[in-house]
DNA sequence: CTCCCGATAT
DNA sequence: ATATCAGGAG
């Protein structure tokens, strides 16, 4: 085991300068080409891969284009399109109902503010995150994912549980700078080495300054600390 | 809290 | 067989 570092802002500071290193392009994978087609992806990507979220709109993005479309759409042929996404039926509810708003209340423009942002349908915080940074430029929180939550608890960055909660620590934890590249980080080595059914850690290189670091010889589950 | 829900890795 | 995947609504 290394030495835990003092505090977790020093952990949090550590974190981000390391896998900087190891991660130099982290950035979204989502693939669009404008601002109403981040939203679909973003929405799209709920309990779902970016791989495959991609592969559909890939063809997606070419039967549909602009929000009017969307909203005109029979709603059961919509999901058939995103049938092999999770929560398709849901999802294809979101997405129209999401249109018709913009197009009502929003000039057909996806909207800048988080507020306006989360009263679309299927727009929770994490979504608003994505697409105020990516579409808009506006960075005013962290994008809390599954990867970003599992590492910041392995990491010993935060405690809490609920993602409001963990965002809010992260906000006065990560350097106000980092707060964008914290979240590509966190996921693009959550998907290559911190998994979360079986984390490499023998080839991490956070390992000496995690405090739930496995170690490379045989260590089992059960007996040690509680993932 | 439950429900949504197909593809993939283990 | 089962856990997991850039969560959100009711």
């Amino acid at each position: 085991m290394g030495t835990p570092l003092e505090s977790r802002e020093e952990q949090a500071a550590e974190v981000v300068d390391r896998l900087e290193s190891e991660y130099p392009d982290s950035t979204i994978s989502l693939r669009y080409s404008n601002r109403l087609e981040l939203l679909i992806a973003v929405i799209l990507s709920a309990q779902c891969t970016d791989e495959r979220v991609n592969k559909e709109t890939k063809h997606l993005f070419e039967k549909y284009d602009g929000p009017e479309e969307y909203a005109a759409v029979d709603e059961e042929e919509l999901a058939e399109d995103l049938n092999s996404i999770t929560y398709y039926n849901s999802k294809a509810g979101y997405i129209k109902s999401s249109c018709e708003t913009i197009l009502e209340e929003h000039d057909g423009e996806v909207p800048d503010t988080m507020d306006e942002l989360t009263e679309l349908s299927g727009v929770g915080r994490k979504t608003a995150n994505v697409v105020l940074q990516h579409a808009h430029d506006v960075v005013e929180g962290v994008v809390v994912d599954t990867h970003v939550q599992r590492l910041s608890r392995r990491l010993g960055i935060t405690e809490k549980k609920r993602p409001e909660a963990i965002e809010q620590e992260l906000m006065e934890l990560v350097p106000e700078g980092y707060w964008q590249q914290f979240t590509h980080l966190c996921i693009d080595h959550g998907r290559a080495v911190c998994t979360a059914r079986n984390p490499d850690c023998s080839d991490c290189v956070l390992a000496d300054v995690c405090p739930s670091e496995k170690g490379d010889s045989e260590i089992d589950l059960a007996s040690g600390e509680p993932w």
